[in-house]
DNA sequence: GTCTATACCTGGATAGAC
DNA sequence: GTCTATCCAGGTATAGAC
């Protein structure tokens, strides 16, 4: 009676969410069914393993990331403030980011220490918010070291979620935000 | 025929190390058997349970973290030599941390995900640091911002180990390394 | 495409001999 | 203090009826 697929994708965001409340491994099959109401042994006509759902998240979420930064790209006049769209996720996300972290960073280490086959894709997800950022800062006239910034950027960002959760500590975040907005505002802006 | 304690301490080592490399739910008692080879049934007369395990782990980590602290104290006759010290840890535990991410950072991003009863114990090793962080830049005459700046420096470095980790670049953290070095050139030295 | 039943394994944990 | 044997829950995965 469903359309074709629905089931699939309802699996993969009920996924998506729980490993990323949970974790990956702490996730069970049972898990994803009691959300989804399915029963266990109907996960394998969709997918061929629990690696497999772990795969179609990852795609899902890349896919994600691509919209929101076509968004981004699309809502903001300046680099600068297509940037900021970026550091406000932490304000924007919060809710979620004082609980579980930030989703991409805390996916790519359970997978390194898992030394999971998918790491590699999840990795891209962060080279992702690395070249947008970096083309924004290319555009704001750093040519050499567009790169270099965008790392910047995204590694404050990864470390500010991190001890954000840690301590649960709003105050602080707002903090740093506000630190990374004024960072980005002493940026020399060179046109040719 | 073994010293009192001695097995417990081996266990609590194995368990150490192998909770920082594959995470603490990915650790089965097997594992760490297999490391101090005894049987799996001799856990429960050191241990009553897997967690317990854990927080003794936790405990060691604790120590060791305020012993180096104190070493470092002792070490650095100024406190930017000081901050120096722990800015450097990027650098001398690289060969960890590019495989295995930031010993403190993942075991709490992990239990923050478990919602496990002992994160709060794990959230105090990042408060040893924020302390003597905090201690530190008082020294320098940051009597107000003190503890802004620790965490500053706590949240940089934190974010410079995950994303050193996820694209395994140590070229970006050394970058990064030195990039914290000049900040903290930059900061003024106010006496009295 | 979805279900039930079940196989098979690994995990943590217990009991009791030595 | 260490072992073996064992229990039981829970995990992934498969087979086959509907």
């Amino acid at each position: 009676m469903m359309a074709q697929g629905t089931t699939r994708r309802q699996i993969v965001e009920a996924a998506d969410d729980l490993f990323y409340r949970q974790g990956f491994e702490h996730t069970s099959f049972a898990d994803i069914a009691r959300v989804v109401d399915i029963s266990r042994g109907n996960f394998y006509h969709h997918f061929k393993s629990k690696d497999d759902i772990l795969d179609a998240v990852i795609k899902t979420r890349l896919d994600r990331t691509q919209h929101m930064l076509a968004d981004w790209e699309e809502e903001g006049t300046t680099p600068k403030d297509r940037i900021r769209s970026y550091i406000k996720i932490l304000l924007t996300n919060w809710s979620m980011i004082k609980d579980y972290g930030c989703p991409v960073g805390t996916l790519c280490t359970e997978l390194a220490k898992l030394n999971h086959a998918s790491k590699t894709e999840a990795n891209k997800i962060f080279t992702l918010f690395r070249v947008w950022l970096r083309n924004q800062f290319r555009q704001l006239g750093h040519k050499k070291d567009a790169d270099a910034l965008a790392m910047h950027v995204l590694s404050w960002s990864q470390g500010v979620a991190t001890l954000g959760n840690a301590f649960d500590d709003y105050k602080y975040v707002k903090q740093e935000v506000d630190k990374m907005c004024a960072w980005l505002d002493t940026l020399s802006v060179r046109t040719k």
